[in-house]
DNA sequence: GGCTTGACAATCG
DNA sequence: CCGATTGCCAAGC
């Protein structure tokens, strides 16, 4: 495996992404300033772009900071972020999270 | 090597 | 309350 510094970024973010419990999510942001790069939300949605390239990465489990379903549009279908989440128990009214405050995951605390 | 884009976030109007 | 703008940092062209 050709371990370069770069695949770090991306491989802290799969990690954290797999690590979060079923019926739980957690925000790009929150995952920025776990990683360091705090203010740097975009850089996780661009490696869960990346994390499409490799199946096993539940990127559904990540929403904004509002708990709104922004990358389901990534998705194969916009509707498989939803459906995936409702699945795991999470309800989602209007592409937004229900209780999102209650259901968001802090790795910096989770994982402490 | 520089400009553009982007699954965010915060602030301004 | 909602639309537009800026800041952030890395990848793509």
């Amino acid at each position: 495996m050709a371990k370069t510094k770069d695949e770090n970024f991306f491989q802290n973010v799969y990690e954290i992404v797999q690590l979060i419990p079923a019926g739980r999510v957690t925000s790009y942001g929150a995952i920025a300033s776990y990683l360091g790069s705090k203010g740097s939300a975009r850089m996780v949605g661009w490696a869960l772009i990346a994390s499409h390239a490799k199946s096993g990465i539940p990127a559904y489990r990540v929403v904004n900071r509002n708990g709104l379903l922004t990358g389901k549009q990534h998705f194969e279908s916009p509707d498989a972020m939803q459906a995936s989440l409702e699945r795991e128990g999470v309800r989602i009214e209007n592409d937004q999270v229900v209780d999102f405050a209650k259901l968001f995951w802090d790795p910096a605390k989770e994982l402490l």
